[in-house]
DNA sequence: ATATATACATAATTTTCTTATGCATAATAA
DNA sequence: TTATTATGCATAAGAAAATTATGTATATAT
């Protein structure tokens, strides 16, 4: 809600993170994810998340199961191993990202 | 450079916050500012930049001064009263963000 | 019956960048 | 001395990545 408009750009690596620390997810199962991780605090919209699974997937770095679960549709996305090798540089950047803002926001903060 | 492109929707909350501790900053300074703080990691563009410093003005939340250094132009920024108090709400949301994002890619830091 | 939760999707729009360009002066390197 | 780099501003065109608004459909709780 309130930080919604502030993930810009980090919302892929987001994505390959769960994946890669949970093997595979459905999309509303994502959205609940970083609700549950951030407090509330991140939510993902839809027309933000679906867009982004899709092209992850035009990319080649992700793999789609489709299943139905009490007769509900379900699709199941997990990283291909394009995608596991994208995933580490990726988060290496999102972390160095994080530091850099924090030099900025609170150099005072340790991060251990 | 690396980093560029994810430091969207930051970029505002950055620039209130250097104004807030520095007093007062003109562009180019900032830009550089930006770049020491962070090792090089976060270069801001000129194209970024000025239009962002343009409309926080424009939303009052920033004062300008102009001056002539070494027969160069210079824009002073420094936040309005109105900036001031923006700059304490935006900076306690990106703070969150930062905490939030760190609870996603690595749960296991610590920030003090 | 109605609202909420689950589950996907996309189109229109907006925000916020990048890239490219332009102007101008000062300092430094070739 | 001439070319490049640094300093300093600005804006336009385009791309990227969101938000917002819809749409469809089933399940569950009130």
């Amino acid at each position: 809600m309130s930080n919604s408009k502030l993930y810009k750009g980090s919302l892929n690596t987001i994505i390959l993170k769960l994946l890669d620390e949970q093997g595979k997810m459905y999309g509303y199962e994502i959205t609940q994810k970083v609700k549950a991780l951030t407090k509330g605090e991140l939510q993902i919209t839809e027309g933000a998340l679906y867009p982004a699974l899709h092209k992850l997937e035009a990319e080649g770095l992700l793999d789609v199961e489709v299943a139905k679960v009490d007769n509900r549709l379900r699709k199941y996305y997990k990283l291909t191993e394009v995608g596991e090798k994208e995933t580490i540089n990726r988060l290496a950047e999102l972390e160095e990202f994080i530091r850099s803002m924090q030099n900025i926001v609170n150099p005072n903060w340790s991060i251990n």
